[in-house]
DNA sequence: AGACTATCGTGGTCTGACCACTTTTTTAGC
DNA sequence: GCTAAAAAAGTGGTCAGACCACGATAGTCT
């Protein structure tokens, strides 16, 4: 049963597809190696030759995370990290996936549930300095209610609820245009809340003026 | 048979690689011909031939959209669409954005705000029976920690919530010791507070005698 | 030294050939 | 006629090799 020519890679998975073998490894690498975005990977030929699969492969495990936004590809020169802070696949799954009504409202939900925990998080630890300077950038400057719940995010010292909001947010926007407008000075009063550290009325003003909830959400 | 969406490529950009074309214009595919989850797409080497592309540019996008979630390939058999309610985006990029990362502390903060927006969801919106049923299981099963929070997360009706809190609970278990141990009574006592749709007593449970949270969490 | 050119390495694509597996069709036996 | 075994066809999985287009480099000519 056993054939002695199954050296390949260190198969460990009984995944049987070798492009996922081969993506696992390329991550493997990635973290053992600790490449950053920027940084070039082996060819498709050397990747190939090493691993003991066929470039077709390699090129199937490449183009999957290409499509991803995790490598980047240049004709001529290889293969990049990216920094995966702008995929492009947003809008592709967007596009895939997004006439389903049911994670629409997920979608919405779940965000909102995030910019209520970072409110929390901001009211309880962001720093009065911190919160000043917000407060007269939004004076001051130009935002819509994206722009100001990044900075939100931002505020948070939590970098993992701040990612998980990017993408969440990334993919609200690219399944519906549905932000209506809310005046500026709805926003503002939310900052001085948070000034206030007044927990409780920092949530009703988003809850109520800023996304309209009803009163059980 | 001439479908609507048999139309062959015209790659007019010559920056534009083929995989992507065949991506979108797959898309199309399932769009015009209305294919729903479960739904046979045409062969690797029928859309090889309707597109006048070789068979493993087909496979980079089939294989691309297959690392995404949005298909599914069997074997003998063809490759079909998949419920979209599945889609691996959550999981895809919790793979990668946290392997440089040094937000272990974030790991348990976020995982407890994910927890308690679990807990505001099922105490909102969970049935009677869903919750008694959870109560009888409890009183005659053995559970730990993360058994209990995993039902918790289940119940909840937002399925990317859930799909988050697995990422962050998987990546816990990884980076942390064993939960302490809590005295089921204690979960039965979360499970009462559940039925009474007290959500405040909910939390303060969770807070207080599951976690151990100072005041200020 | 500077500009040009041949070469090499790289990704991009196609083709044809197997394999393993599933489904369908054909055939053999009753 | 029916059923079950066998053969064929269809499909994804993989590999090897061949080109092409492009970028970088080294070497050459002026």
């Amino acid at each position: 049963m056993e054939k002695a020519s199954d050296v390949r890679l260190n198969n460990s998975n009984p995944s049987s597809k070798i492009y996922l073998d081969i993506v696992e490894k390329l991550r493997n690498m990635i973290e053992v190696d600790g490449l950053l975005p920027g940084d070039k990977i082996s060819s498709e030929r050397e990747l190939s030759e090493r691993l003991n699969v066929g470039r077709s492969s390699v090129r199937e495990a490449l183009r999957a995370l290409e499509l991803l936004g995790l490598i980047e590809t240049r004709r001529g020169e290889g293969t990049f990290i990216k920094d995966f802070q702008e995929h492009r696949l947003v809008e592709l799954l967007g596009a895939f996936f997004l006439q389903n009504s049911k994670i629409k409202e997920d979608l919405i939900e779940t965000k909102q549930f995030i910019e209520k925990d970072c409110l929390r998080i901001v009211v309880q630890s962001a720093s009065n300095d911190e919160l000043e300077l917000l407060l007269h950038w939004a004076q001051k400057n130009w935002f819509d209610d994206d722009l100001f719940f990044q900075k939100i995010a931002e505020l948070n010292r939590n970098k993992l609820i701040e990612r998980i909001w990017r993408i969440v947010n990334s993919y609200s926007k690219a399944s519906f245009r549905a932000d209506q407008t809310v005046d500026h000075k709805t926003y503002i009063r939310l900052i001085d809340a948070l000034l206030e550290r007044d927990e409780q009325k920092v949530l009703d003003i988003y809850c109520q003026d800023i996304r309209n909830m009803s009163k059980k959400d």
